[in-house]
DNA sequence: TGGAGAAGTTCCGAGTCAAGATGTTCTTAG
DNA sequence: CTAAGAACATCTTGACTCGGAACTTCTCCA
């Protein structure tokens, strides 16, 4: 009840706000229905995107600081997020034979077992916000996105 | 050069990965053109997000708390960048007369001139965005986000 | 061989979030 | 009228993130 007097002022005069904020607020909202799933399986959103890029990627073999990049997430915060999912034995750190400077990120079987589940359980998510549009709105939200998304300069700021 | 190593990735396999993360990389991407914009005018863009809100709310004469809420902003966050737009003669706090515990935040005319500008000068960044897009997709896209934005429950994380 | 520079890692400073404590001020039930 | 409870603004504390700067180990080019 207290939600109602809070959040109706929100609907009410969205329309006349930044498309920046507009943007943010949704990403704020999604990411929070996100983020209550995939905790159920123990490892943090972040820990989910770092899991599904190694997976889908994994003919690429990149670097630690190249899947940063990729990613938009901070080299400390990959780090400390690799670590974790070493300790967690999700992924592992293989030397590179060809460049000893490079361990690259590697997904294990368990890692790949939890990642399906995790992605599986995020798909049921997100059809739930899909639900609200039409498959022809999809479309147009998800080109728009990803044309959004495909920037060139590097980003201040990330909070993935 | 640099940049096309690591951002052609993104748009080459943009389209599996999570509708939550698309949300997210679009939105600091946006929220990075804004920033560049808006750190000419001397403040932030939650600082212009705040004194938006209080142009556009006058009428409501909202306490920190439920602007803080409103906005999605957390309140000692909210308090700090209060802090220094009534440094910068932006703001005032005004007692309530009412209500003596409540110290309301008001436009100065100084904040009002600088927000006017400011705003004129993001719209030109977000035509920007706009361009890429159709009217009717814009339609969709805008209608979609305001959708998302507009949740129930309170929000975990926000980076605003 | 020497030096520029990359990769991974750690450290530090600033900023944010979340939760809680405090003091002041309303509000309301008895 | 008074005492209990709630609301508001503020401050504090702890954990986390970002961004920059070091540092070590290693590659590659001249």
């Amino acid at each position: 009840m207290n939600d109602m007097e809070v959040q109706q002022p929100i609907a009410a005069c969205a329309e006349k706000w930044d498309f920046n904020w507009l943007l943010h607020r949704a990403a704020q909202r999604v990411g929070a229905a996100f983020a209550d799933e995939i905790t159920k399986f123990g490892i943090s959103l972040r820990g989910q995107l770092v899991l599904q890029a190694l997976v889908s990627d994994e003919e690429a073999a990149r670097t630690q600081l190249k899947l940063g990049a990729m990613l938009g997430l901070d080299k400390t915060t990959l780090m400390s997020e690799l670590d974790k999912l070493e300790r967690a034995g999700l992924i592992m750190r293989v030397p590179d034979p060809n460049d000893r400077r490079v361990r690259t990120p590697v997904i294990t079987d368990e890692g790949r077992e939890l990642q399906k589940q995790a992605r599986d359980a995020l798909a049921e998510v997100e059809r739930g916000f899909r639900a609200r549009f039409t498959d022809q709105e999809m479309a147009v939200i998800r080109r728009a996105l990803s044309d959004l998304a495909t920037g060139e300069g590097p980003v201040h700021g990330s909070c993935l």
